[in-house]
DNA sequence: AGGTGCTTGTGAACGCTGGATACAAACCTC
DNA sequence: GAGGTTTGTATCCAGCGTTCACAAGCACCT
């Protein structure tokens, strides 16, 4: 293969929905990889991401130009070149606020530490939980109490929060207070919080109400087939 | 009050954005009823559901009109209306495939009962978690073998895949062949399925991945500062 | 009884992101 | 060197969602 040239386009001009699709594409290329495939069409890798061939073209367009004419992608070097982009290369620290069932579930989540991220701190309030330890990829952190969370934090870009509702926003605005500029929030709550700071929330309840209304939907008038 | 008409208008001609939105809706008026709040304004309720209050009315207005002009909405009947818009009444059954940590989550997640779930089966593959009982809410279940799937969905409408990936596809293919329609996807995988079946899919990584990728970016552009 | 001040409900315009199409450029193979 | 294949991109379109602004309506006060 000959020499290419890293495009790397100014980041800010890429379209959001670009942006949360690239590391599906980072999933398949994974998968792809992994099977020994070394060249992959764009009609095939769209095929395994769930989006149309010229969809994915259009989003590594904005991106910069990785691809052979006539050929297709090599798949180590398209997922070297989104992984950069993305800026895997420097893992993101993560803590955790909130070690119940669901962040257990996260701390011990296959799939975190190749994606660019590393469990630095894990809090709970909690008397039984806090001081034991919990498995986190290769090594295991031990809980530490809520009013540690400010030093935990210290080295720490991302928080995520898996309290009750009920604490979700005092987590919140620990957080915050600790400079944590980016959070990711399982709470069944909005979130309030200063401009500059980002906060992505999964409500489980509110998903599985969407699917169960177009479920009862579908239910109700039998004849409709959507996409 | 005066005797209020339902209006339950065509769930069809609502836009889907619209319907995402009411779930949160929902839990802003379960908070406000739990405090004795007994009316509440459009600019109130927007602002502790994270929307703007122009946002909320234009919401509503498509499935009705609720409120008193001067007032604002009664919180008991509003809550009743959204409620029974989305059928909560009638709750659906839920089965749950994969049994690991995220799947104890889910099982134990405090908040599907409410929201009008029943969760009525649990399936897994290892051997050492089938047999074992899980509480969910009230009661608790007993994990069955995976070959048990179609007899188990049954009596469910939803699909809850909490698998790894590897075994995400082949559990999706069973449920589907199980005559589920409706499928919630936790699998850090593209899911096929035949035309008419629903997938939901969240990717955990994918969600961090997101997030990472502005803490990033905002990190290398101090300036930027974004709503 | 009437006026006043809110708040809802909605009509219309706007912005815009994203998606589809089609075609030219480029590369490998024969 | 020709042909076939696949990428990269320019252009256009369409549809959705958001916002703005105002009219309609209710309660309360005088």
């Amino acid at each position: 293969m000959s020499l290419r040239i890293a495009p790397s386009r100014a980041r800010d001009e890429v379209p959001s929905a670009t942006v949360e699709r690239l590391p599906v594409y980072l999933h398949a290329l994974d998968r792809l990889r992994a099977s020994g495939i070394a060249t992959v069409s764009s009609a095939d890798l769209a095929e395994r991401s769930g989006v149309t061939s010229a969809k994915l073209r259009k989003d590594l367009s904005h991106l910069g130009s990785f691809g052979t004419r006539g050929v297709g992608y090599d798949v180590e070097f398209l997922h070297r070149s989104i992984a950069d982009w993305l800026g895997v290369h420097e893992p993101l620290g993560v803590v955790i606020v909130g070690l119940g069932n669901l962040g257990h579930a996260l701390a011990t989540y296959r799939g975190f530490a190749p994606g660019g991220f590393r469990i630095v701190g894990l809090v709970d309030v909690d008397p039984d939980v806090v001081g034991t330890d919990v498995p986190c990829g290769e090594h295991s952190l031990p809980v530490r109490p809520l009013a540690d969370l400010a030093e935990v934090a210290a080295s720490a870009q991302i928080g995520v929060i898996a309290t009750p509702g009920s604490a979700a926003q005092d987590a919140c605005d620990r957080l915050v207070a600790a400079g944590i500029t980016h959070i990711l929030s399982f709470a069944p709550r909005f979130l309030a919080v200063p401009s500059g700071v980002q906060v992505r929330a999964i409500d489980l309840g509110v998903e599985l109400q969407i699917l169960a209304f177009r479920q009862r939907q579908a239910a109700h008038e039998p004849g409709a087939v959507s996409a």
